[in-house]
DNA sequence: TTAATGTAAATCGTGTGCGATATAAATGAC
DNA sequence: GTCATTTATATCGCACACGATTTACATTAA
């Protein structure tokens, strides 16, 4: 790792920049279904597999209660998911995709889909930026900060 | 690029947690300062250059007005920053660092260093990922969303 | 069994981040 | 010079994001 020194020499910037720039894109292509880009990473979550526990989805999109609790609420609010106190641990709740949020997985990949495809990433790697990215993430994991 | 399918294989949640990851560690490097992330960024494009146009400081951060102005409130609150009409023009407001933020520059970015010292990032190529992510925001930069 | 410890959610306070709107000042067309 | 448009900042409402605390329940140990 350089000595970091300019803001433009920053790979936090970098990666600050490219976050906000991929969730102002998301945003644009998810609008017609109102629902923000961390709403679509639970959907994301449940689509694969439905009926998790918060903890669960806290863990795979890397979110403690306080930001997913309101997040899920809205949702449930919106009629795509609801929520079951779980039998065999009172104290977790299960979450469910409702049947609109079911229904509705085709229709928003697809525009996500579009919006991808038609920007296009001119001259950009994505596959070797995916295994740097993954690298730089598992480096965090594995570090106790 | 790929089809996206899975959460895992999607470019924008890699992008997404680095961001994260990455604001979580500086917030622990800046916390001795009572300084938070976005703050810091701020810090270092005044510190580049100093007495600029709230204006100039979004453009450099790309942050709109609703984003960076309690931003630069809390900052002055704080007794880093420090307010002027334009003399030449009269909206324009001019943003500059009081002494105690400008004395603390070096100590600032020394704890920082440290902490990504102290992180080291094993097995990451930054050079390349840099390169990769610069290409990346150009791209977002030239299409219209 | 009870007491200590640990865990799952909910809630709260602070600080972004963004689109939309408001206001004042500068600029340009006529 | 007047008026319409553009520009710089301010404000507002909504939705994260996170650490800290609280509450309810579960688990373990004494």
């Amino acid at each position: 790792m350089e000595k970091p020194t300019k803001l433009e020499q920053q790979l936090c910037f970098e990666v600050y920049k490219a976050s906000s720039n991929f969730s102002k894109m998301y945003a644009k292509a998810l609008e017609p279904f109102n629902l923000t880009f961390p709403q679509y990473l639970v959907l994301l979550v449940l689509w694969e597999q439905d009926g998790l526990l918060t903890k669960n989805i806290g863990e795979r999109l890397g979110l403690g209660t306080g930001t997913l609790n309101p997040i899920i609420n809205r949702m449930i609010e919106q009629g795509r998911l609801t929520k079951q106190q779980s039998q065999t641990d009172k104290r977790a709740f299960t979450i469910s995709l409702t049947d609109k949020a079911r229904s509705e997985h085709a229709g928003v990949e697809q525009a996500v889909l579009e919006k991808l495809i038609c920007c296009n990433f001119m001259g950009v790697d994505a596959i070797e930026l995916m295994k740097n990215l993954k690298e730089l993430n598992a480096s965090f994991k594995s570090m106790n900060l």
